[in-house]
DNA sequence: GATAAACTTGACTAAGTTAGTCATCAATAT
DNA sequence: ATATTGATGACTAACTTAGTCAAGTTTATC
């Protein structure tokens, strides 16, 4: 999110994004290590380092980043002969449809959206 | 499924449940003490005890059993403000519509589907 | 009424997951 | 050179879940 809507090209450190989105410096490193193995940011070291998202945020959808970063939605062993399997097959089906077509996007708007209904304007 | 699949009166024993199903003994007492707390069976102890589904499968859908049993779906706390929970609450949704919509009636009629299909005729 | 078959309950354990910490290493702008 | 910043992996604590075990309690039957 904080990197979806950083709108220049100025990489954003860990610093910055662990303060605004309140997540522990040492856990973000997983995180964002995460991001970056499964190529959803591109991160530069040194001074001036930091993160940038490699996609734009309307070609990146939540069933992506759950997939490359926590492995199959739900899943299931291939050969597992667990009985009534295919009642959490179809209900596999059914989120993976729906997380995909949550783009991260989507959770910017409605974070802009909330943002300025959840902040009235008090001014006179 | 075994007291579903139970169609005369007779109370069926843990001890048919577990052969058939492959369940623990020690973990069924806790399955059937669940099942018992939430009202889906009526156990009878003694000799001749064992257990009766209290509903007909075509009254029991899946949602019902695990709100019951394993309290509410992907419940989140109703004041948990953590940022887009509109996303988990449309999930949740869409998980409660499909399993409100499978009933144990569903499960047993595949059972018996696939069994006749698992089990081709050698005869000659 | 004794007894054995059966269910009932709750405390406990082991394995796995997840959020999170910590220490150390590697790259790089200045 | 060095300070700044990311990179990585070993470790921990809390929680969940499947499962065990050791008491009970109820009740049909002899």
């Amino acid at each position: 999110m904080e990197l979806g809507s950083n709108t220049d090209n100025i990489p954003i450190q860990k610093k910055q994004i662990a303060a605004t989105r309140d997540i522990p410096g040492p856990f973000l490193d997983h995180i964002l290590s995460d991001l970056r193995r499964s190529g959803f940011i591109n991160s530069f070291r040194g001074p001036k380092g930091g993160h940038l998202l490699a996609k734009s945020p309307n070609q990146i959808n939540l069933l992506d980043v759950i997939n490359n970063i926590e492995g199959e939605v739900a899943s299931l062993e291939p050969d597992d002969s667990c009985c009534h399997k295919w009642v959490w097959e179809e209900l596999d089906d059914l989120i993976a449809d729906k997380l995909s077509a949550v783009y991260l996007s989507d959770l910017l708007d409605r974070e802009e959206q909330d943002r300025l209904s959840d902040v009235p304007n008090y001014s006179i």
